[in-house]
Formats: C-alpha cells, structure tokens, sequence
DNA sequence: TTGATACTTAGTCATGTGACGAAGTATTGA
DNA sequence: TCAATACTTCGTCACATGACTAAGTATCAA
C-alpha cells in the first residue's frame, strides 16, 4: 500500500467515528483543549485521548501542549485528500455516465 | 446515532479498507460481476463478496442478481453525502480563518 | 511546599473486522 | 441429464478497536 493510500485510509477510518467527527466537528468552530473537548462527551478523559491521538496520526488534528493544556486544532489537509478522492471518484462515475448518454443520443440520430 | 450520522458512519467505514476503495475505482469505470471484481486482487472470493455486501449495506455500491451472475454498480448517493460533509467541514474551517484575518485587519487599522 | 488540575500511561475486556477453507446452492451449456 | 460455472453460506481464527478503571506525571496557584 503506498503512503497515498495509507493516508487515505487513516483519514477515512479516523471519519469512521462518530466520536471523531464530532471532535473535527467542535475543532471546526476553533481550537481547545483535551479537557474542553471532552466535556460534551460521556466517555473517560482516556478514551477521549485515544481519539484525539487517532485524529492527530491521520493528520485531521494538530495538538500542541503548552504547560498542562494540550491545545487541538483542525488541519485541513487530511480533509482535503478525503474530499479529493470522493470528487475525483464523483466526477469519474458522471462523466462515464455522460459518454453513455451520448452514445445513446448519438444511436438514435442513426435511426 | 441519527440516521444521517449512520448512513456517514457505513460510508466513512466503507472507505477506510483500501480493498474496497479499490473496488469503488474498478466500478466507477462501469459494472462488473463479482467474478470480475475478484479477478485484480489476491484474496479468497467469500472475502471479496463480503466486502461488497458492506460497500451495498453503506450504500457506496448497489447489485442486482440475474442468472448465476451478480452485477455490481455504483450509487452516488453515499458518495456525495460523504463529500458534502467533508466540504462543510472544510467550509467552516476557512470561514473561521477568514474572519479571524478580518479581525486581525480591523485591530491593525486602529492603531 | 503542597494540594489541585490536566492530562497520560498501563492494563483489561468485550466486540468487531478481515481473512481463510470447505461445503453448499442455483444456473447454464453440452 | 450432468458437469462446469458463479456465487453463497458456514465455521473458524488472529488481530484491531473502543471502552473502562486505576495509577501515574507534570504544572500551576496559594
């Protein structure tokens, strides 16, 4: 598997989580920290760690730990790979379909 | 868990395998039967069928029996739902970034 | 200096996932 | 009819995932 694919696969998998995309969610809106983040949530500070560790290592998060507080914020290059595969995969299936539609158009004409 | 967080938790997790990102490729170029898909990878063909059953259950891919052969295709429903979340996502990020520069301007242009 | 705060690590557990081979079923072609 | 084809189901297995509690460590405020 190429690094490509590896990366896709981390940011798809860290989406997988509804857990993680309500932390991306939150990320959205600004940074914040472990302890902010997990308040909404009811799950252990632990759990909540191991998302955000998950999200960081796919490259969705940055973290940065400054005294106690470690500080989250959103990266939009793992985003972006994610939107551009769907896009390109989108845009690959409707074209094929066009190509169809004016084979056919053209079948006609024949007629 | 809504059914719009399911329906992006089945997508999300559907493309997180890269074997079946694979087979999403292979049928945006047209539909294939099981047999056909198989044929590219090197796994046992109870594996590739289970993959397609959760590529259908995510609603990425639907199929259609006829005969002993089991026609697959893709749906761009899940597709877009998938690229609609990740561009809102995105959206909001740069809106906030956006703002914040504003922000910056105006302090800068008090002094 | 010492107690509170904000994570962090370690260890455990139930469940889910992706893989396989073997054996089954339903169609098709000769 | 009957062998080949194209899945499909079944049972199993190793490993990954997401959750928890308990017990750390590092920083800050009084």
């Amino acid at each position: 598997m190429t690094k490509y694919q590896n990366q896709l696969t981390e940011t798809f998998s860290a989406l997988a989580d509804p857990t993680r995309r309500a932390i991306v969610s939150r990320l959205c809106e600004g940074p914040a920290s472990i302890g902010e983040l997990s308040e909404p949530f009811k799950i252990a500070l632990p759990t909540l760690l191991k998302h955000v560790q998950i999200l960081e290592k796919s490259g969705l998060v940055s973290t940065q730990k400054t005294g106690r507080v470690r500080t989250c914020r959103i990266e939009t290059g793992a985003l972006k790979a994610g939107d551009d595969w769907l896009r390109q995969h989108l845009a690959l299936w409707e074209d094929r379909l066009d190509r169809m539609e004016h084979h056919i158009n053209t079948m006609k004409k024949e007629h």
